[in-house]
Formats: structure tokens, C-alpha cells, sequence
DNA sequence: TATCTCTTTGAACAACCATTCAACCAAATT
DNA sequence: AATTTGGTTGAATGGTTGTTCAAAGAGATA
């Protein structure tokens, strides 16, 4: 029998999601250190001991989980991308849309980020796997930047230090979520951010 | 006898302070859940049961610890604004000035700083005394925007919105010294702080 | 249908760690 | 000097939780 149709292994991908949901769900709601393998477990409807024939370990299940979030982050940025042409500033514009989008940036996302985010010094591998995302981020939106310095001359920053500073407004932005929940508005988020990188590039921003 | 010169009241605060500073970095080093009572006596160069005997409980010990590194910043704050004078341009220089300071921004309180924002969601105590710090900077830069509103018209953004910016852009840019440490520099952070103000305000900061 | 393979269950186990507390000791009070 | 007060010690305790694994169940194979 096919590999593919395979009822098993249909069920086992199943699971692992289930279970990894659970883990996003968990750890949102109660943190890495009191999530625990049963509330994982329980709240995929499953029993205890699954989490570790799947995952083999509860930090195994965890860098699982940051791969998750930063996998679906990727996929929704490049998607956005490719909708939105080649005009450099449209493009810009569709890095903040997503950044700001609900799926992305949302309480219960938000709060995972952050946890594995304070964890990054000691632990290695959520150090990479945060770094490969950022490194992605930024070498795509250095490479925009430089176009946008193409028709445009900005003599304050560097194309490098411009991406840095549009990278730290969107985090920082995502903490307000976390800090100020009642006051955080998505489409203001969205228009600092625009009017940020339009302050340095006002011409091709002047739609925006 | 004098309570203030009492030595066995000052004793206590020495053991006090070392035992917080000892959670700080154990919290650096380690995290939340891995810091244990010992580690903390340990490191404080005291026994097991000492912590319990000054703080009640662990979380007790986090709350004071949290609450030590808050009134370092906002003692640190005032001083720096303090300082600058009554031109509202100085002032904010000062305070981003004092936000990249090396007492103030250095990988361990960012660290420590980051692990306790990514648990305000289900710690409410931890978020209050996280708000009380934004909230009294947020307050303080308002007023001194609105100023630079008075002088330098701008019709992108509120008073209160550029505030948010401000406060976001270096929350970010603490956020990279713990996900790039390396090539995080801390007067490169400080100018696209005031890159990002003077956009707002270019006559105001034309001397930065 | 019978056998084999892989997933799931849930009880048992072991390790870890916050907390307790009786005993001790040094400083304060009388 | 004698007594009281209160900070410190460190071993013992108890609760929590990640992990293991034998048994069971369900799908694949022949």
C-alpha cells in the first residue's frame, strides 16, 4: 500500500499535529514550565505517554513546536511576498500586512514566540532556529531596502541598519500585544510601521 | 538602638540583596524553571533554606527580583532625564541615552527583563509591575512629544502613537542583543532611536 | 483468516526540587 | 552576665512531573 493513503500514517501526522497544537495552546496559556506532558496530552485527546513515543521528549516536543510557529510565519511572509509584485514598497508594505495579520500575530502565537524567545541564551537550538528566521527576514528585506535606496538616496542609515530597525519595531510591537493587550491595535501597528520605513523613503511611500 | 544601624537589620539587607542578585543571574543563565532555591543560596554564598526564610517562595523571590530590575530602570530614568534639562530634544536623547546604557542593557537584564515579559500573560502580578514601568515611560515621553508637537508640527502620527514607536523600536533592539548578540552594537541601536524620532521632529534633532 | 507491525494506553517509577523545621548561633536587650 | 530575639543552617519531607514499558488495540500484510 501506498505510503501516502496509508491509514497509519495518516493518523501518526494527524497526532503530531493534534499534539503539537496542544503544546501552542499550552504553552500560551500557561507558559513552558507548567505546561506539562499530560496537559499536552489531554488536550490532543490523547493519553499520557504519546507525547513521548512521538517526540521522544518534552524539549524535543518543544523545538517540534518553535519549527511549527516559524515555519508558518515563513510560509505566510513568502506567499504575502509573491502576491504583491515587484514594486519595492509594496513589498514592504506586505511584510507589515503580514507581520500584523491576525493568523500571525495573535495573543496565543505572540506568547509562544516570546517564551522560546527568553529562552534563546541557554538553549542553542531555539537560538538557531529564531536566528534562521530573522536572517531570512532580513536578507529579504535588506534586499528591498537597497532598491528602495536605488531611487531614492537616504544618507541617515544603511539599508542593513534600516532593516534592523523595522524588524525591532515589529517585535516590539508584538510585545505591546503581550504587555498591553486592551490598547494593542493591530492597524495602528501596522501604520507606525509604515509610517517608519516612510519617513526614510517618503516618495515611494507617498500612496501609503 | 537605632533600626538603621542595627546590624543585624543590615545583615538582612546585605543577604537580601545578594540573594536578589544571585536570582538575576541565575535567571540569566539558566531561565525561570531551571533556577533552583539552591542555585540561588548557592550563589548568594548562603544555605538552602534562606530564600524561603526572606521571600516566603520562589515566586515571591521572582516578584522582588522583577520589581529590583524595574526600579533600577526607573531610578536610572529619572536621573538621566533629570539631567538633560528642559529641552524636550535632549530629553529624549537622554532617555535613549539611558535605554542602551550599559547598567541598563547588557545581556543580563535583557535576559532577565525577556523571561519575565513572556509570562505576563498568566502572571498577572509580573504584568502590573511590567505596566507600571511602561506606563510612567509612556506618560513621561508623551509629554515631552507633545512639546516637540508644539514646535514641529506632525500630522503622521499622534503624540501618543510616536510614544508606542519609540518604545517598541527599542524593546526590538533589546530583543536582538538576546537573538544577536554578536553583531548587536549598542550605539548602532542608540542613532536608529534617534534616526526614528528625528524623522518626526528633523529641525528638533538636526544637531544628533 | 491469521500473523505481523505500529500506535496508543495508563499505571508505575524515579528524579528533582520547593518547602519545612528543629537545632544552632550571634546580636540585642535587660 | 543572663536572657531574649531573630537570622542561618542543612537534612528530611512531600508533591509534582517526565519517562518507561508491558499490555492492548487497530491497521497492514500475506
Amino acid at each position: 500500500m501506498n505510503k501516502k493513503t496509508n491509514i497509519r500514517t495518516q493518523n501518526k501526522k494527524e497526532s503530531n499535529l493534534k499534539l503539537i497544537n496542544s503544546a501552542i495552546k499550552s504553552i500560551s496559556k500557561r507558559g513552558i514550565n507548567e505546561t506539562t506532558m499530560s496537559n499536552v496530552s489531554q488536550g490532543a485527546g490523547l493519553s499520557q505517554g504519546i507525547v513521548n513515543f512521538h517526540f521522544k521528549s518534552k524539549e524535543l516536543l518543544l523545538i517540534e513546536t518553535l519549527k511549527f510557529i516559524s515555519n508558518e510565519y515563513l510560509e505566510a511572509f513568502e506567499k504575502k511576498l509573491r502576491k504583491a509584485g515587484d514594486n519595492p514598497a509594496n513589498k514592504i508594505a506586505a511584510i507589515i500586512d503580514n507581520d500584523f495579520d491576525k493568523k500571525i500575530c495573535n495573543q496565543e502565537k505572540i506568547a509562544v514566540w516570546y517564551t522560546f524567545f527568553s529562552e534563546v541564551k541557554f538553549k542553542p537550538v531555539y537560538l538557531q532556529i529564531c536566528k534562521e528566521r530573522d536572517e531570512y527576514y532580513n536578507r529579504t528585506v535588506i534586499n528591498i531596502i537597497h532598491k528602495l535606496i536605488k531611487f531614492e538616496k537616504n544618507n541617515l542609515l544603511s539599508a542593513k541598519s534600516i532593516a534592523t530597525s523595522l524588524f525591532a519595531l515589529t517585535m516590539g510591537l508584538w510585545l505591546d500585544q503581550l504587555v498591553d493587550a486592551e490598547n494593542f491595535n493591530r492597524n495602528e501597528a501596522k501604520k507606525i510601521c509604515i509610517n517608519h520605513i516612510k519617513n526614510y523613503f517618503p516618495n515611494q511611500f507617498n500612496k501609503y
